[in-house]
DNA sequence: CAAACAATATTGGATGTCCCACCTTCTGTT
DNA sequence: AACAGAAGGTGGGACATCCAATATTGTTTG
């Protein structure tokens, strides 16, 4: 049933037969339940199997690479890929890149689903959240403070520290997101050039948000976090208008 | 700084030069102000400046228009593309179709974040949600009641239910992520073929759902949100367990 | 004059072929 | 035994060529 010949001579766009073609290669990896890190037939052997040509495969397996399911090696082979959420983060970026032009409304709306998601699931992390993993978070604020001493910008502490953060949850994707929305306004705001900020106020908003952690008090840490959004939303007003 | 030469001797590694291709197509699409709509340069013309090849420059172009970024219609043109997040869904149904044939992890981590966004973010919808909005939720609640009584699936009713439910938010890239939420995680219920479960139990655990918005009691319908999402890991683990 | 039809130009879709770059593995020498 | 180099196989990339779809233009026809 599955590996549906796309060769067909079927009338369908030609955007639903690369969809077909790339299902078609997804459907050969179950099939054959490969499984994450096995080899895939070669390039050749591929287009020879599904009847297409070598270039067409191609697009399909780029496309495929790019949505993390293949990991394609050069002179070595294609893969099975573990995850791989750069894709996103790509289309994302440039869609929130796109949006500040106008409104940025897309922008925006990429705070909003983060917000939702850290202050929505901050109390769950605390549930499972070890002493351990609680240090670890203190840490990173650590580093900002130090950092915003120095009057340097810490951004791979802060990311760090939402990282850190939601680790407890064991949620793979969830964390895949949250980096993804993390580096989409990163590069907005870098775009922005926003680089007026305090860095002392920031890295304080991060220290109000572990104390309320570390206190065990999960009604407060999602209302920290909320204002800690709040102050990223309004930056991006302020450049919009 | 924009449109760096991807063509240039460089040694990168293949993957990061089909990457610096894409983003250079973004670039020239934000450096001409190009908006949603706008035609891009015709295939030929767009190698010809990006210095590459047409077969590779078509692979990045594929990618781009899996991410949404570009609409490609045969015959006419290329064109900036409206938000799509088709590609997302397909990579993330294979990724828990694959899941599914171990432990199951990354269709219960999906499950997760739909029920982290859905009961975060219920107050929210709650809180600009208009009497016609509920009246709509009410709606499919009844469609799938009476389906449900005939004995027939409501899948499609079930995912306007949920849409239906964040509309007030007016937040596209949350519907988006909620509808590829939703659909993976049908694919995912189909493969494994549990069609032998309660429409009638289904049906009335919407109707609660509903019953604690129409009541304004937030947080009572993040509750009841929750429970309906525990059977539904429960489904899974029935399945993998 | 207007509507319907047909020809055409333009654009993307697809394939085959050729050569290059990279990685692994084998093999032979030291 | 260890290292170096050769060899084979793999993906990377560029053309050239033809196919297919779409919009436009021009002609025909009522």
């Amino acid at each position: 049933m599955t590996t549906s010949g796309v060769a067909s001579q079927a009338r369908f766009s030609a955007q639903a037969r690369l969809r077909a073609l790339q299902a078609d290669i997804m459907d050969l990896i179950l099939d054959r339940e490969l499984e994450a890190g096995d080899p895939l037939p070669t390039e050749n052997e591929l287009a020879m199997v599904l009847g297409v040509g070598r270039n067409t495969l191609r697009e399909s397996l780029k496309v495929l690479q790019a949505l993390g399911v293949v990991e394609i090696r050069h002179g070595f082979g294609m893969f099975v890929a573990p995850s791989n959420f750069d894709a996103l983060t790509d289309g994302l970026t440039f869609r929130g890149r796109l949006s500040l032009r106008h409104k940025g409304d897309e922008a925006l709306e990429l705070v909003d689903v983060r917000q939702a998601l850290e202050s929505g699931l901050i109390g769950n992390a605390m549930d499972t959240m070890t002493s351990g993993q609680l240090a670890a978070v203190e840490e990173s604020v650590v580093l900002m403070e130090e950092l915003a001493a120095a009057g340097e910008a810490f951004v791979e502490a802060d990311a760090e520290f939402h990282r850190r953060l939601f680790e407890p949850l064991n949620n793979a994707l969830l964390i895949s997101l949250l980096a993804v929305f993390w580096k989409v306004y990163r590069q907005i705001h870098v775009e922005v050039g926003a680089g007026a900020e305090d860095l002392a106020a920031v890295a304080a908003a991060h220290r109000r948000i572990y104390e309320a952690v570390a206190k065990g008090d999960k009604a407060l840490a999602a209302e920290r976090l909320n204002r800690h959004f709040d102050g990223i939303r309004n930056r991006i007003y302020q450049v919009v208008g």
